[in-house]
DNA sequence: ATGGATGCAAATATTTTGCATTTTG
DNA sequence: CAAAATGCAAAATATTTGCATCCAT
């Protein structure tokens, strides 16, 4: 019933340059963003690599994805314990926000209407200081 | 330096018989789902009226929209005050929350990092009490 | 050497747009 | 009758998959 078992990922280039680049970013950028920019630095990876790179970081807990109100889907290097994120409209800037609240309430609520099983989806967004002195 | 300005909507069939099934169903659904429900009751509407119209009742704040962690984009017919949805994953059955809490929380912390003009997304997944016991 | 990884092309899926025709107000 | 709306086909996006080849272990 179970699916082949993927098998131990193993740690080649590619992902190594994906991972790197993303350790010098500071906010979300889609697989697109992060394909050109590699491109750009020399780095010789594939468009469809990047993605595939992305789903086993992700997997890992190495990489938070993050969806715009529009769909696109963003990355991005973050430490491993469950959090928010706080994000400038304009520069993409993230601030990692943890809500022990939240959490809380959103399981409380969920309880209330005989949910189980439950989990959320959160984020903030807003214009960061540097960006709103830039105007 | 605006654009053509759209004009008034107009009261089509066509719109009122997306809304008319939106009002009938408990939950969100997509746009094709909606498209093949139209049809299978005879109604005839084309897929790209669907997306328009969809677009226009979301303006009108008729119907609200929501995305699965998947990045599947889904419209239900709501109340207009603001709210969050704490949807069920096998049926989509979705109950509306009020978070007063969690507003004042997101602009709180969003203000503490010099952010402003915050928004925020929040949803709610978990499985409903009618598919836990049916399982 | 074995099987995961890569990269290209092609396939999918989703949503938008051009445009001639129809319909609303 | 002017402008908005429709409905197809085609375009634009975004993401996945087939497959031959490559490379990490």
């Amino acid at each position: 019933m179970s699916q082949p078992t993927p098998g131990i990922p193993r740690n080649t280039r590619q992902r190594a340059e994906v991972l790197a680049l993303l350790e010098e970013i500071d906010g979300f950028r889609s697989p697109q963003q992060l394909h050109t920019a590699l491109r750009d630095r020399g780095a010789r990876v594939g468009l469809t690599t990047v993605y595939r790179a992305l789903q086993v970081l992700v997997e890992a807990t190495e990489v938070d994805t993050m969806r715009l109100p529009s769909g696109e889907q963003l990355f991005r290097r973050c430490s491993p314990t469950h959090h928010h994120h706080l994000v400038c409209r304009r520069c993409n800037r993230t601030v990692e926000v943890a809500g022990p609240a939240v959490e809380t309430w959103a399981v409380a609520v969920a309880a209330q209407h005989g949910f189980t099983e439950v989990s959320h989806t959160l984020e903030i967004f807003g214009c960061c200081a540097d960006c709103t002195g830039a105007r």
